[in-house]
DNA sequence: ATGGATATTGGGAGCGCTCCCAATATTCCC
DNA sequence: GGGAATATTGGGAGCGCTCCCAATATCCAT
């Protein structure tokens, strides 16, 4: 292996001017850095992480931690999407990142691992419950983070999020539009914002167009598409016109029952989703649902993370995107 | 954060008799190891990775490397098992793991940030093409690493895998002993070692029966459903009475193109997967299908790997896992 | 030219750990 | 009980880097 000293040999200067042209300082005369840099090239070095870090520099390791359940994980085309959209965002601006999928009974120790190992620059979590006890020993840390999903709290917490609530107001509008008066509702778990917000959406949306808030009418499917079917069996007895899915995955749970039971969609029950993954557009009828920019948070919550992290620049606490309806065939 | 010598301090030990607790040296009392692992556990210290490694020993990580084009990674349910299986296995064995999704852009970079900075115990590769430039510069470094799937070389180079040609051969035969004699198949790419498998125990089924391999019924669908819909209807006019598709997702695409044509399945076109994939038992029909052991192939490569880092034990230069058919009703 | 300001470079110290070897404590055997 | 053998412990050196400050080079106005 290749190192500074060496690199810095081969060019005639010392290890600091070496340095100083890795870590892009400006004090360095244009041919020094030329010559510099032609050896760094041709000896194809690359400056240790971990010496790098030890020398309270930065790794350029960032952690993503995502807390969600295995099952979950597994069925959400959410989460390969906003892998890859991490991953190939820190690749570009030279980081790389650290995976640490959550497993309750490791809880504990992950956190102090992930705080105390003094390797990373920073953290990105996203699918995190309210309250959260990684979040707040986040908070409690000195470690830079930036959240994927709202999250509430007076001290300020940099986070990207898209606005659920006023997406699922939206979408829930769409069915009210087309004089739905019955509109039933399959949340995710009610420990997490997202859900809380795209509830809250619904609420309202019923509330403006002067309908009642029925509560047997909400009902909770934890995100998953064997807990959307039973909901929707449920709300069929209750005799819906419209059901509002929180996620897709949980509509196609709702389409596969409505399907079994022969009821027609959108002509006897309105279904629309939440999410517009991939899938959504090839179900029988295809998905009226949001498309929510997945890979879009997870870009821009690296590039806040390395923002924050160089303190370069101030930059927002939070940024809410951008997400649209698309209105297909099923409401 | 606490370091070692602020431990020693507190147990009134040196630096070294430490270092030697945490590193689990037997040549230490063991009344001064339980009172170092006392103070330790009490400051909640937790080692530097930097450190660590800077100074010649282990950083307990590990570089999970998938050089798959990111469409597949969103559509094949292997990838979320994988990962999960192979982080949680890293986890209860106090290894954490740095992810690599390949993009073709950076590949070179990317081998030797790997290869080169100098922090990985090892690597672990997964889907990697026949000949990928990352298994060789694997190979000429001297990182340790464990591949899953099997790679033809000459050097002794180690692998999981399951045994794709003999699993694709009894399904086949399956299919045979139903008596369908015109077998379409449906490969991956041809630029993997699993799809080279999969088809070569294809062939061998038919050669063992005695019924002739016609090429016109051998289909490269790439893994994908949308590849597969267009292969399944080209089968379809040359009159198959059966469809071994490679993956299961695959099979979800001819399924869907023979639903949509009114082809009776398993009657008409008799159609199995590879896989077991989650959806595999909802589909419909459900697909007979093999089931793959893919959580086993990502904690076999995580054990086989810290095996082959530690250099304590001898390590089989492969492991082949064993997979299932699971017959029903698709075929 | 000349003094001081400024641009550029060099080298010491130290980050927290492991490795090695020397120092000390403990045990055993005759 | 004494010395050798063995078990246990301690401390120096150094991993490759960044930070800091001092040293040198270069520049400007006078």
């Amino acid at each position: 292996m290749t190192t500074l000293e060496e690199v810095a040999k081969l060019a005639g200067v010392s290890r600091s001017t070496v340095s100083r042209v890795i870590n892009e300082d400006p004090n360095v005369r244009i041919e020094t850095r030329e010559r510099v840099n032609a050896v760094i090239q041709k000896a194809n070095y690359q400056p240790s992480m971990a010496a790098r870090r030890l020398a309270g520099g930065r790794s350029g390791i960032f952690g993503l931690v995502i807390p969600m359940g295995v099952a979950r994980l597994f069925s959400e085309p959410y989460f390969p999407t906003l892998l890859q959209s991490v991953s190939s965002t820190c690749k570009s601006l030279n980081h790389t990142i650290m995976l640490w999928l959550a497993e309750p009974e490791y809880e504990r120790r992950m956190m102090s691992q992930i705080l105390d190992n003094d390797l990373l620059d920073g953290v990105i979590v996203s699918s995190m419950a309210v309250g959260d006890p990684i979040v707040s020993a986040l908070i409690d840390s000195s470690l830079s983070f930036v959240l994927i999903g709202r999250y509430p709290e007076e001290r300020v917490v940099h986070y990207v999020d898209v606005d659920n609530r006023a997406c699922a107001m939206q979408i829930v509008q769409h069915l009210i539009a087309s004089d739905r008066r019955r509109i039933g509702v399959i949340t995710g778990p009610q420990d997490m914002m997202v859900s809380l917000d795209r509830l809250e959406g619904y609420k309202r949306a019923l509330q403006e167009a002067g309908l009642e808030i029925d509560e047997c009418l909400i009902m909770d499917g934890n995100f998953t598409d064997i807990g959307a079917e039973k909901c929707t069996e449920a709300l069929l007895e209750r005799e819906v016109d419209a059901i509002f899915a929180s996620s897709d995955l949980m509509a196609v749970g709702a389409l596969r029952v409505l399907k079994q039971k022969g009821v027609r969609v959108p002509e006897t029950v309105a279904v629309v989703g939440f999410d517009d993954a991939p899938f959504a557009e090839t179900t029988d009828p295809p998905l009226t649902t949001i498309r929510q920019p997945t890979a879009q948070l997870g870009s821009t919550a690296v590039e806040m993370l390395i923002k924050l992290v160089e303190g370069s620049e101030p930059i927002p606490a939070q940024v809410i995107l951008p997400a649209e309806m698309v209105v297909r065939a099923s409401a």
